[in-house]
RNA sequence: GCCAACAUAGCUCAGCUGGUAGAGCAACGCUUUCGUAAAGCGUGGGUCAUCGGUUCAAAUCCGAUUGUUGGCUCCA
């Protein structure tokens, strides 16, 4: 859950009244819980988007019937309506109060955490002291709407070497009705979860025995994904963007070239090693260690090269090993760039010839951590819709400016107007970047004008930035609030140093171009993953699985049925006929729970007439049309690639 | 990877404290030929995630493994 607000209790913001509220369920949360376990230590309970939570490290392992129980005893603590005072005391005192109470274990920290000068204040309610900057609503009676909701672990400060705490999430509202607002919101977005419509609309599908994070597309969601590709393809087109294919994998010297090998090696998965090649280090007596380790390893000319043209020391010198100590092997690519660096780099290029735009939906696997693999939106192998551009200096802030359009024209046409971008700097306490920092600077000034043009607000965030230049992200929200990133613009001054890229210029000289990388979509994957969430699976025609769906009323119209469906796959409308032999109704609602956009119902009089009665799914009975008129205004509105109408009333629960 | 919960038919789920598996929907067959969200009857389908243990007996208890879910950490 996302959480904006500085962690210590030196709260720069004032709380809005809606955090307060929550942050003081927070502290009657803590109360109860030393009520029922008097042994529990308590780290921190601030308020959060959504609502509140509390970490707590306890040796009884939390369960939901202790949220049940626990929420009860929080309503006894409301009724009880204590009041929340505010002392403000001396760091002394604050040391000696925290003892009093046995709550050294996190308190200390936290107190510590408080800059010498601020002021150390504490509230208390009834019987619970806690170490807080506040605020709080006056008397606990104010909270009349929260809920328990779940417990989950988290480390201590966040941090993985910490030990991990219990925290316990719940919610609270000003009212009971604007909780169960809230509530039944939470339900309904489960409904759209793209991993339950995935499955119901058969749009794809991950097998155990496939692997995890390994994303099989069915032919629906095959669909769905095509039209995508074949719509970002035109957008390419007029951009001038050329389109290259590469391979899904590419030798581990290209990445040690690039600096992506051994680095981000934790993010891979392991190198694909030759059968001769391994079976000399076996040969050799290699232990595993040393395999990796020759497996890393690099020749001297390489690391010269490269130590030489980023100007430091970007390779040590503990990684040579002699050439007949080099173990080669292969990478299943993590990215695309070194593929498409090498097919700029295979001709001379001209500073006549920049932009040169190079685009594929390239396939690339990342070793995710398993718990952190989440149906489509975060998966081990994805199609990113890639482009690297090659360009001069001058050229860069242009070609930001072009790609911002390209994602601005994708998210407008599906609708997706609900977005947040991102500007990632570099973390100017960190040295995980390369390049220097004058092309930084550049590149990241070129990155917030871009960002300012595209009218929407944008935040600039240091530390977000990738190791080899600073970025733009668009960010958007699941049904659930989880925020995924999608589309993304890099900026790189990095990649054509290490792999010496360069250009002619009008000078005659030798020029270094510069590098973006951009995927409008993000991945293929997550984009669709999103989008499904976002169409609750109502796909806008031009991208519905099925289009069309041919409802015979009895037996004695299917001829007709059957003429007319040839027609329509014959117009290139993907459409189906439903030969079952139910009731129409039955039929209709077949239609509908599929999400088909169009149902057409044919009895005597169409046969006869030639016609079709025509229901759509967003907008109802549409009445009888000829043939002929239907197939050419349902063509037209995938050719304008045009969003569903405004849904009518929900129906009747399936 | 960490904490916790969960895993029974294609899907949604029932099966209490151990006595060898059940419903609805879907599929298939027959009857029905129907005008805008569910016609009727019948049939088939499960090594209860996997492996091991306890027991006369395990879907049920215990352990490991795999996977899923919610968080945490991470995301070039």
């Amino acid at each position: 859950m996302p959480f904006k607000r500085p962690l210590s209790s030196n709260l720069s913001m004032p709380m809005t009244p809606l955090e307060e509220l929550r942050h003081s369920c927070s502290h009657v949360l803590a109360t109860a819980l030393l009520r029922v376990f008097p042994d529990a230590k308590l780290d921190i309970g601030p308020p959060t988007d959504t609502g509140f939570y509390y970490d707590v490290d306890l040796e009884h392992k939390l369960t939901t019937d202790d949220l049940a129980r626990l929420e009860a005893e929080m309503k006894k603590i409301a009724d009880e309506n204590q009041a929340f005072t505010r002392k403000e005391v001396s760091r002394d005192e604050a040391i000696a109060i925290i003892q009093g109470i046995g709550q050294e274990r996190y308190k200390l920290g936290r107190l510590a955490d408080i800059p010498e000068g601020e002021k150390i204040s504490f509230y208390q309610n009834g019987e619970f002291v806690d170490l807080c900057a506040g605020t709080h609503v006056r008397y606990t009676s104010k909270l009349k709407a929260f809920k328990l909701l779940s417990i989950a672990g988290a480390y201590h400060r966040g941090d993985e070497k910490n030990k991990q705490l219990q925290r316990i999430y719940g919610t609270a509202f000003p009212s009971k009705d604007e909780l169960a607002n809230y509530l039944t919101q939470l339900e309904q977005a489960k409904l759209r979860d793209h991993r339950k419509l995935g499955r119901e609309l058969k749009l794809f599908h991950i097998d155990e025995d496939v692997g995890q994070g390994l994303i099989l597309w069915t032919p629906n969601g095959a669909v769905i994904r095509q039209e995508l590709q074949t719509f970002i393809s035109e957008e390419l087109r007029k951009q001038g963007y050329h389109q290259v294919f590469t391979p899904h994998i590419g030798k581990l010297e290209l990445y040690k070239t690039s600096g992506h090998f051994p680095y981000y090696k934790e993010s891979q998965f392991s190198p694909v090693i030759e059968n001769d090649s391994l079976a000399r280090a076996i040969g050799e007596n290699c232990a595993c260690g040393e395999v990796f380790a020759r497996l890393e390893a690099v020749s001297g000319k390489l690391r010269e090269s490269i130590n030489q043209r980023t100007g430091r020391e970007a390779i040590t010198a503990d990684r040579v090993r002699p050439d007949d100590q080099l173990l080669d092997g292969f990478m299943l690519k993590p990215m695309n760039c070194p593929h498409h660096i090498k097919i700029f780099a295979s001709q001379p290029h001209s500073y006549r010839d920049l932009p040169v735009r190079l685009a594929e939906f390239g396939t690339v696997y990342r070793w995710e951590q398993s718990g952190e693999l989440n149906g489509m939106t975060r998966v081990r192998g994805f199609t990113q819709d890639d482009a690297h551009l090659f360009c001069t200096e001058e050229q860069v802030a242009q070609e930001v400016l072009g790609c911002l359009s390209l994602v601005k024209i994708v998210l407008t046409t599906l609708g997706m107007q609900d977005y947040r971008v991102r500007v990632g700097l570099r973390d100017p306490d960190s040295n995980k970047y390369t390049g220097d920092a004058a092309n930084w600077d550049k590149a990241e000034s070129a990155c917030r004008e871009a960002a300012k043009t595209l009218g929407v607000p944008f935040t600039e965030e240091p530390g977000e930035a990738a190791f080899y230049g600073p970025k733009i992200d668009f960010v958007i929200k699941d049904v659930i609030g989880r925020e995924w990133q999608l589309g993304t613009v890099q900026v790189d001054y990095n990649l054509p140093i290490r792999f010496d890229l360069s250009y002619i210029g009008a000078d005659n000289a030798a020029h270094r171009p510069v590098m973006i990388h951009r995927a409008p979509f993000g991945s293929m994957e997550r984009f669709c993953g999103v989008l499904i969430e976002h169409f609750a699976g109502d796909f806008p025609t031009w991208l519905a699985p099925e289009q069309v769906r041919l409802v015979p009323i009895s037996d004695k119209t299917l001829d007709y049925a059957r003429g007319l469906l040839a027609r329509l796959k014959a117009e290139g409308l993907r459409a189906t006929l439903d030969e079952h032999s139910d009731k129409l109704g039955a039929k209709i609602r077949r239609a509908e729970l599929d999400k088909v956009p169009y149902t057409l119902v044919i009895g005597q009089k169409e046969a006869e007439a030639q016609s079709v009665s025509v229901r759509s799914r967003a907008r109802g009975d549409e009445g009888v049309m000829t043939a002929d008129a239907y197939i050419a205004k349902v063509k037209a509105e995938i050719a304008a690639r045009a969003l569903p109408d405004k849904k009518k009333a929900a129906p009747a629960s399936p």
